[in-house]
DNA sequence: GTAAATATCTTTACCGGTACAGAAACCCGT
DNA sequence: ACGGGTTTCTGTACCGGTAAAGATATTTAC
């Protein structure tokens, strides 16, 4: 439905009594060719109304798309804050950016994933947080397109960027153990419905994603390692279930005196839920979350936390992915290699008095 | 640096003594050849390690790439919540995956925004709430692609969506008047370093941006209806320094009683420096947010603001952008409407006492 | 039993570019 | 004046598909 036949090279170069690559390489190298003709060729195409190159015909004639995917785990979206994905994602796009690469997203949630994942042209692509059994997944492996996992467990020879959650989260534990709690409750999904006062191993849907995973062997090694077992598992599906959950928590006869959260989102949830029951925090709940989302800093009291920054993850994500495209064209060129960013304890009011007010 | 020759649609028709084409129906157009063909031509492609036609050549032979982009403005970011841009984003993308399409993010706080949105492959594209002056705009319009603006005052006969964020303000503010308050500050972006403690007209800067322009033209009309100056006008540039603009703001002799803030996230911020100040809220002040963020729940004191729907305005430019590009093979579809989407005060424990712990 | 409709596959003609290997003209030092 | 290196432009050969119309069977309608 185009009203007027379309502009192409061939259309500039005949104006001008060119050959067709030379308009090319006026728009694609311009030190091809005299600057004199170079200006005639952009005067001529600018006077037609032509915009460059066509994009598709130009990922086929190089083998180049422009973009790369990011399959986007939008069912831990839920688990996760949405805030810290906006931000990973904004950070990839600006590492990106610079060398003329958009970011195309996968979303998992939508039914037309695997379409997705199998027909969208890209010259890569991120995993973002997302279960490694996803078709989709499959689709991008079979691609044989460069990927970058991050947030999970990387399958043998690829790339993986991860954050040191484990760590983290036994720093967390041995952050309640040192303040001399015994009774901690864990605040995360990836339990049944099921899940007990105390809890079991986690199951295996849990185990596939690796932030709930290494979270939560973090948070048992430290505990374990102090002999104290987590009294009360609490299992929101969604953020919004956390503080419905949290209010059972308390209501219990053998209320926990601290609460470990997967995420800065949920200790959010689980400090409002303690308002709600007139708990003071810390003195009668002390609460731990993860990420160090913007938001710790604006909770009263300010949150304990363990801090990941979301911006290098993304940086890091981006230049892996640059470079693993890099090394199609030239092979001599090293692999990127698997990292795993360190996290930091952040101690601050909602778990030791006197930081309320202060950063 | 392909290890093997490609495996292409003419290598399998070859190995099956068929047309190219037959093969490029058994893919894309099952009911141009029998079941029986069909099922040895994607028998022969599985052993060949074939995985559907190429993306990019496709592309180039149907005119449709299969992405949509989304100008996507990351300065604004700052002022309104990530959470409520991926949620739009999330929305968007969930709407467009049934009919196979992605997203790609051209973010504006990059540098390459530009060379993006001129040479990156796409059906049509969404301006998500960003400068009406960005260059990247301008390309997208030059290319003549359907073109969906949100959040936006579109340009003459282009499509926009938008929230009725001009009624919302006006609302927000005369709730405030209604609770008898004189004393009311606005805390917004879009002022200059220099704004008074009474605010002049917004500085064309911000009048570019709908959102701000919006709601701050409907506080005005009520506080003017009512006699009602605003006293003090805070400027936060990112949503980090809303807590320390607000610190100024009631360290003022002539403090206020009651806050009007862009959005829910600033208002945090705000409550957070209440809380820092000794400030009871909503007794010594009062706060509106907007958006209705999920965190306007999870506050102590709950938020009053107005509600906007973030993923309906995200499916309904999804569906508009549909329209649109459904409109460029189909010249008989009409063309999708300018929605403005209603918005609605949500009144909570932030001005009204009593409110604090319920819903 | 035959003409018209249908199913199945093929032919032809693009889609709009880029890579790479020349070819022609030009420049230079000696 | 002459061989060799540049600069500047052209020719050829793809990149990997799809659309639309044509060519044969094979049915169907009556």
């Amino acid at each position: 439905m185009r009203a007027i036949a379309r502009v192409t090279l061939q259309s500039i170069a005949d104006r001008l009594g060119v050959s067709r690559m030379t308009v090319s390489n006026a728009f694609s190298r311009p030190d091809q060719l005299s600057d004199a003709l170079r200006g005639r060729i952009l005067a001529e195409a600018e006077s037609l109304g032509y915009l460059g190159p066509d994009p598709s015909a130009r990922s086929l004639a190089t083998g180049a798309t422009g973009a790369v995917g990011v399959l986007w785990a939008t069912e831990l979206r839920q688990a996760l804050s949405d805030e810290v994905s906006a931000r990973f994602l904004g950070a990839v796009a600006d590492e990106l950016a610079p060398s003329g690469l958009a970011l195309t997203l996968l979303p998992t949630r939508a039914e037309g994933t695997v379409v997705l994942a199998r027909d969208v042209a890209m010259d890569g692509a991120i995993a973002f947080s997302c279960d490694p059994r996803l078709p989709a997944l499959d689709w991008l492996q079979r691609r044989n397109l460069p990927l970058v996992y991050v947030d999970m467990t990387a399958p043998r020879g690829q790339v993986s960027i991860t954050i040191d959650d484990r760590g983290g989260a036994r720093a967390a534990a041995q952050h309640l153990v040192d303040l001399g709690h015994r009774k901690v409750a864990l605040v995360t999904p990836g339990f049944g419905p099921d899940a007990g006062p105390t809890p079991g191993p986690l199951p295996e849907a849990a185990r596939q994603l690796r932030v709930i995973a290494e979270r939560h062997a973090g948070w048992m090694e430290a505990l374990m390692a102090a002999g104290v077992e987590p009294t009360l598992v609490n299992q929101p599906k969604h953020v919004a279930d956390a503080g419905e959950g949290a209010r059972l928590l308390f209501a219990s006869s053998d209320r926990p005196t601290a609460a470990l959260c997967l995420t800065d989102v949920i200790a959010q949830a689980v400090l409002a839920a303690a308002a709600d029951a007139g708990l003071r925090v810390p003195e009668d709940l002390a609460v731990v979350g993860f990420d160090d989302h913007p938001l710790a800093l604006r909770t009263r009291p300010t949150l304990t936390t363990v801090r990941q920054d979301v911006d290098a993850k993304g940086r890091a994500a981006a230049r892996a992915l640059l470079r693993l495209i890099a090394g199609r064209a030239d092979a001599s060129l090293s692999r990127p290699r698997n990292r795993c960013l360190p996290v930091q304890l952040q101690v601050r009011g909602s778990t030791q008095a006197g930081f309320s007010r202060t950063e």
